[in-house]
DNA sequence: GCAGTATATTTCAAGCTTGAAGAAATTAGC
DNA sequence: GCTAATTTCTTCAAGCTTGAAATATACTGC
């Protein structure tokens, strides 16, 4: 039930997800410094206020959990620590009592665009070196990456 | 001291990141689940495993946190759960006594070899989409991106 | 040799993350 | 309406991860 990986293309596919796993990690750890030293923050809590800022409306634990890629329990975390913080408010849902709207408060809102400006210029530094022409190739590249899982 | 980040290619700079990213924590969290499921084991011990068993002889602890982009901390706690499992063995510097190297043990390579193998047909699986042609721009584009950063 | 500096590792507190289990509410099938 | 299955969220234990402090060793310049 296991047939050998060892052509070139599997060879090459394996190598290039690596590649891609450590260039990943050396931009979100350059980000996670970026956001530590500058504005005293993490990426987590970022990414949480960017879901958030971005859905414009309340958005329930489960949306944001599926949003980021994370378990509920994760989502349960830091949306608690955001909220201890004054950045976020839980408010009960009127129609399902099972569920609780998620939304940046009025100082998490200004928070998160003081943030959001630096962030694109910090990612748009990193980025620097890439091209038009290697944007879209990575936007192909990504689709089709994509494609090849549930 | 912060220009505004409002030209198209800035924009679309912070979009292929956030795509990226995007990507490669669904590749990632895909992976996590088939070494638990299939495996029993975690991503980071994987990880771990695989840069010692690269590496073909021992490694201190520093060169491992650096090769995976992890703190030293980590690698600490990491090596400690493997070691507490037999899989992996610290040997104090016979030059150095500040130093440590870390190896797998004999059952740690042979556990890894196993793993390796269907990990790598997983890789293969879930980038079975990416045409030589993809893997060729992904390469430049890599390239690229890493560049910009020190 | 000594003082000061740098390096290697561990420890620690805090936070992040997961998967599983539990509590509460809704929905679906009868 | 009742029961069972499903959904939503929180809690929990374990593990992962970080950055900073502590410890121990090595190096460098006098």
């Amino acid at each position: 039930m296991s047939e050998p990986v060892d052509d070139l293309l599997s060879r090459r596919r394996l190598r290039a997800w690596l590649r891609l796993l450590g260039v990943a990690r050396k931009v979100e750890n350059h980000l996670r410094e970026f956001l530590r030293v500058e504005h005293a923050t993490t990426l987590p809590r970022f990414d949480v206020m960017a879901a958030l800022h971005a859905n414009g409306g309340p958005m329930t634990m489960t949306e944001l959990s599926r949003r980021l890629l994370v378990s509920n329990g994760n989502a349960t975390a830091v949306v608690d620590r955001l909220e201890r913080d004054g950045l976020a408010r839980r408010t009960p849902s009127p129609d399902d009592r099972r569920t609780v709207h998620v939304a940046l408060t009025e100082v998490g809102h200004r928070r998160f665009e003081e943030l959001a400006a630096d962030h694109a210029r910090e990612v748009n530094k990193l980025l620097a070196g890439l091209t038009a022409q290697d944007l879209d190739a990575l936007r192909g590249v990504m689709h089709r990456m994509r494609g090849g899982q549930g």
